[in-house]
DNA sequence: CCCTGATTCGC
DNA sequence: GCGAATCAGG
């Protein structure tokens, strides 16, 4: 299988919307999870929670690939200068997609948020409430960020929809629409017994559900794929 | 063990 | 550019 221009498409959507390699290697089909997310890089995907990142050592592991059928190590090998062992070597991992501020203020200091020692916090606004009480003498967490909120917007579009807080086991999760679209909500039809969807969905859901590893040509998921609706 | 993503490097 | 092999954390 080659990555044309629709599948890379499909790549890109799965991998934002949060899925794994492998559940997106298995839903592109011909591809392994490894395929995945070596595309997902070359495209510029980077970096989703990820397991094995939190460390800062430098992984100077030569490791011995493919020990057949190269009689001789034609690389040369790469006198690797230790630079420096204590410095942040790498950009940061994975900085939230926040706005990057200017890095010449300060080099490296979030321990200190500054709290302004007279300020005292008695709540936060609805996301966030806290309390504080009489006696309390610090503010023990910073005041709110200067984050950038997402306003809960419960568009009217959707009030008669079924949101995802309506979800019990007795109504169908099939989701309609797009997450993140404003008019994304849930069938809400009442389920078909023993199964998270309506009669009707379960047929969706289940009509191709192969074994593992079986191609699935183009079935009508509600992930992925062009926004055809 | 399973899973995950990251990385390397022969092709 | 591709992806198997490998690494490494959970």
């Amino acid at each position: 299988m080659s990555w044309t221009d629709e599948r890379i498409d499909q790549l890109k959507g799965m991998w934002e919307k949060g899925m794994t390699a492998s559940q997106i290697a298995d839903e592109l089909g011909g591809v392994s999870r490894n395929a995945v997310i070596g595309k997902a890089h070359r495209l510029g995907l980077q970096s989703r929670p990820s397991p094995v990142k939190a460390n800062d050592a430098p992984r100077k592991k030569p490791v011995t690939r493919k020990p057949d059928t190269q009689g001789a190590e034609p690389r040369a090998a790469a006198p690797a200068p230790a630079a420096a062992p204590s410095s942040p070597t790498r950009a940061e991992a994975d900085t939230p997609p926040f706005d990057t501020q200017d890095e010449s203020t300060q080099p490296l200091d979030v321990s200190a948020p500054a709290p302004r020692p007279q300020q005292r916090i008695v709540s936060i606004g609805p996301g966030g409430f806290m309390r504080q009480g009489p006696g309390d003498q610090q503010a023990p967490i910073p005041p709110a960020p200067p984050r950038r909120l997402v306003p809960a917007k419960p568009s009217p579009e959707i009030a008669d929809k079924t949101s995802l807080l309506d979800l019990t086991e007795k109504i169908c999760k099939w989701p309609m629409g797009h997450p993140g679209e404003p008019d994304f909500h849930f069938c809400g039809e009442k389920v078909n017994p023993g199964f998270p969807y309506c009669v009707e969905h379960c047929g969706r859901a289940y009509q191709a559900q192969l074994p593992r590893g079986t191609r699935r040509p183009p079935p009508p998921m509600p992930f992925g794929g062009p926004r055809v609706r």
